[in-house]
DNA sequence: CGGATTCACTTAACATGTTAAGTATTTCCG
DNA sequence: CGGAAATACTTAACATGTTAAGTGAATCCG
């Protein structure tokens, strides 16, 4: 097995139809892509042996790390959206690893905290995670990961003003 | 709107519990995939005008470039999952986007190319789609755009081989 | 006060990601 | 030749991504 990236059908012998744009595979979401996709394939299946799914990984350390939170606040400090995060937290709550009440000042917002059970899975986790981004630092180098990190930022960071751009457009 | 990442919710004054870990928002996984979803937040409404999602856009331009293909090859081109893959086939050769056949010498394999009407649909994605990378471009930099896929590349192939020595593991 | 807005979610609907199982075909090999 | 194994998909099942619509509670204002 293991497929090596070389293979003859990828090969250079491919010549452009009519629209020529840049090769597919560098393009930049496609660099992206496979990129984090090489990252999560890492982690993936120690996620897995504790039933736990990426994206619920990401609610319960951002739970751990923040006490109680609102939704709203949860799915910008997860990076997940909002019908996304209700169904996880459905979930989630169905399996005791976080709680929910609603906020008394306002009856529309419900505070989430991550449970006791929620704790200790994530003691049971963190090692094996934290094993699993040492050996990525050391592989990549972890000068060469910072610069990586200060890059997608700048990148994050200079697409955000585009959209804020956007608004000032729609008032038409 | 516009939120600006400068919340009070998100301060410093929130001390790590038990498990320190990596500030969540820092990780490699979340970095890229904040990038990725900056980056195809500026495409997705040019694709979604002509009726296309994110994937399908990723398909024909796999299949503009090589003519035609086995379903395999290109979800390797195309960086899909087989099953991903076959819905989309499904779907794209329903809005006769694409053609199927056969292969004379295998019946299981099936060659894939695009259609008239697909490659028709493709021009006419083309140009704003190429203005978009080009601005993308432009905002941050045609330098660090050509660095930071460098070193995406890089992190990819360093992974990659950590697979590979998986592999050797398994066949206790 | 009270209807219109806004807000904070939740549901719904459809498309994809991900893993496992199924199907048909081909190849291996005894 | 013929059954086992491998191959190339496809289906199934469940979870998430994404957009739109729905619901109940708070707020704006007239």
């Amino acid at each position: 097995m293991a497929k090596r990236p070389a293979d003859p059908t990828n090969g250079s012998a491919t010549a452009a139809r009519q629209v020529p744009m840049r090769d597919f595979s560098r393009s930049l979401p496609m660099s992206l892509l496979r990129a984090r996709e090489a990252v999560m394939r890492q982690f993936r299946p120690a996620l897995r042996e504790h039933g736990l799914t990426e994206q619920q990984w990401r609610i319960l350390r951002a739970l751990a790390s923040i006490e109680a939170a609102e939704v709203t606040e949860l799915a910008r400090t997860a990076f997940l959206l909002g019908p996304s995060l209700s169904r996880i937290l459905r979930d989630l709550e169905a399996r005791n690893l976080i709680e929910r009440k609603t906020a008394k000042t306002d009856q529309r917002r419900s505070m989430v905290s991550i449970s006791k059970e929620g704790v200790k899975l994530m003691a049971s986790v963190a090692p094996s995670s934290e094993a699993i981004y040492a050996e990525i630092t050391e592989r990549f180098g972890a000068r060469k990961l910072a610069e990586l990190q200060e890059m997608l930022g700048e990148l994050e960071f200079c697409l955000a003003s585009a959209n804020a751009r956007d608004e000032v457009t729609d008032d038409a």
